[in-house]
RNA sequence: GGGGGCGUGGUGUAGUGGCUAACAUGCGGCCCUGUCAAGGCCGAGAUCGCGGGUUCGAACCCCGUCGCUCCCGCCA
């Protein structure tokens, strides 16, 4: 027999169908035994007059919760029962994995008995099955299709960039070195290099969604050691606007898409109406981001002066949402002194590059690049860099390379501003930081 | 790397100088009922992270230490 997902129910009424699922509640009475099968499409009402097969009984006795279980029955119309009014006349049981008693938690039980998070990352495998869970996964794949289609229709082609890198590339952020046969590899903390040679190697337009590893010691609710980095680059492109109007109509789309697959159980779940955004996002550049600072009174650290730290951001972030509605901004013309090299300038001081606050989150980063060699290399002195020791990226505008910009966003943040999360580790399948590599 | 907070049964909390350390949930047993996030009764389970100190007396105050956590730095 095949196994009928619980969901499918409904269309097999007076059907004896096989189903297999997690035991969610056992209610063994007297006379009847009610269990509560529960895999990823729903749950269902599985019911046993115990003197139709005493045996049987007593094997439905001894399951504990959560235990992994094939059942078959008679699928019956039961308007009384609340569970979707149909439940399954027990014909047979068979006890796949038998859950261990007591659970370390429980992981569909009250929320005010919800563990710390830390706890539940030790029980990972349990935490996963709770119901916020199962859905914020299926909300990533629903996104993560809907980004795809969304550049693959509009000319893009997706790449899978190298991780082990030879030499530290960009300066900055911290990278992981590892032993590498006779010598030392880097695990790559940005595919940037690589994206930057698609352009150079004619593909024009490219996206790639992939780990990036990040050896900052961070202890934060929004980082992390290893992440999944959204990753796109376009050549041809007359400014940075480009990349910015490309980048807001994809999370347009994206967002809705995501309603329309899961907007009711976002509702019930999350408890919030899921909002597409409208476009063009909001534009304000550095200089404005810091009157409206000063308009709302945000003391910003001497040593930020050009800048914006995370209080500012979240300040701004509010600021547009009272006054646009806009749940996302992008702040504009960054100083070249706080953005890499590789960032085009704007005149002396400024450059090309944004910033995307949505939440009064920092969820992108991206910039038109510098294709010009001679410029390139300027800015990489500038920045103190050794040019020999990033030759092989730098000979990649040698040779014919279009004008081109990109950006990268972090796929588990922009998930946590979506979803209204308030920890990163709440949104990544398996977090990574400095004080965790287990599970 | 700097700063703040927290650490009490399996889990989540209450208790801030005098308690046999309380409650919820889970767990075990029993009772009852076509139940439905079932209900009722009983029971087991914590030397209050660890070490030292103050005090007649410490879960509670002080010092150290470890763990977790958040903020800043850095970033996505």
């Amino acid at each position: 027999m095949l196994r009928t997902v619980i969901g499918d129910l409904r269309s097999h009424i007076d059907e004896t169908v096989m189903i297999k699922g997690w035991l969610h509640v056992l209610r063994d009475q007297k006379k009847i035994q009610f269990l509560v099968l529960r895999d990823r499409t729903g749950m269902v009402q599985i019911t046993h007059w115990k003197p139709n097969d005493e045996d049987l009984a007593a094997l439905v006795s001894t399951l504990t919760t959560e235990s992994a279980l094939t059942i078959t029955g008679k699928v019956a119309d039961n308007p009384s029962v609340k569970l979707g009014g149909l439940e399954i006349q027990l014909e047979s049981l068979q006890v796949d994995n038998l859950a261990e008693n007591p659970l370390p938690f429980e992981p569909f039980g009250d929320k005010d008995n919800l563990p710390a998070l830390d706890y539940r990352l030790d029980w990972r495998s349990i935490d996963l099955r709770r119901t916020e869970n199962l859905l914020l996964f299926r909300v990533q794949t629903t996104m993560e299709m809907a980004l795809r289609e969304f550049w693959i229709q509009n000319g893009f082609m997706e790449i899978h960039s190298p991780k082990l890198m030879g030499s530290p590339s960009e300066s900055g952020a911290e990278l992981f070195e590892l032993a590498y046969f006779e010598t030392k590899a880097y695990l790559a903390q940005s595919p940037q290099f690589y994206k930057q040679m698609a352009m150079a190697g004619g593909f024009e337009n490219v996206f790639e969604i992939g780990p990036v590893f990040r050896a900052d010691p961070s202890f934060t609710s929004r980082h992390m050691t290893e992440f999944t980095s959204i990753d796109m680059e376009m050549s041809w492109v007359d400014s940075e606007e480009d990349v910015m109007s490309n980048q807001e109509r994809m999370l347009q789309y994206a967002y809705q898409r995501v309603k329309d697959v899961h907007g009711s159980e976002i509702e019930a779940v999350f408890g919030f109406t899921l909002a597409v955004p409208a476009v063009p996002f909001p534009r304000l550049t550095m200089v404005q981001a810091h009157e409206i600072l000063n308009q709302v009174g945000y003391q910003l650290s001497p040593e930020k002066k050009n800048d914006l730290d995370p209080g500012a951001e979240r300040a701004v972030g509010e600021y547009i949402k009272q006054t646009t509605g806009s749940d996302f901004v992008y702040i504009t013309e960054w100083p070249f002194a706080i953005r890499p090299f590789y960032h085009m300038k704007k005149g002396e001081n400024l450059t090309r590059s944004f910033d995307l606050i949505a939440g009064g989150l920092e969820i992108t980063t991206g910039a038109q690049r510098e294709h010009r060699y001679d410029v390139l290399v300027a800015q990489a002195k500038e920045k103190g860099l050794s040019p020999d020791l990033i030759q092989y990226y730098l000979d990649f505008f040698r040779y014919g390379c279009p004008p081109h910009g990109g950006y990268g966003m972090g796929l588990s943040r922009l998930l946590m501003v979506m979803l209204k999360q308030p920890n990163i580790r709440e949104t990544v399948y398996l977090f990574r930081g400095p004080n965790r590599l287990q599970p």
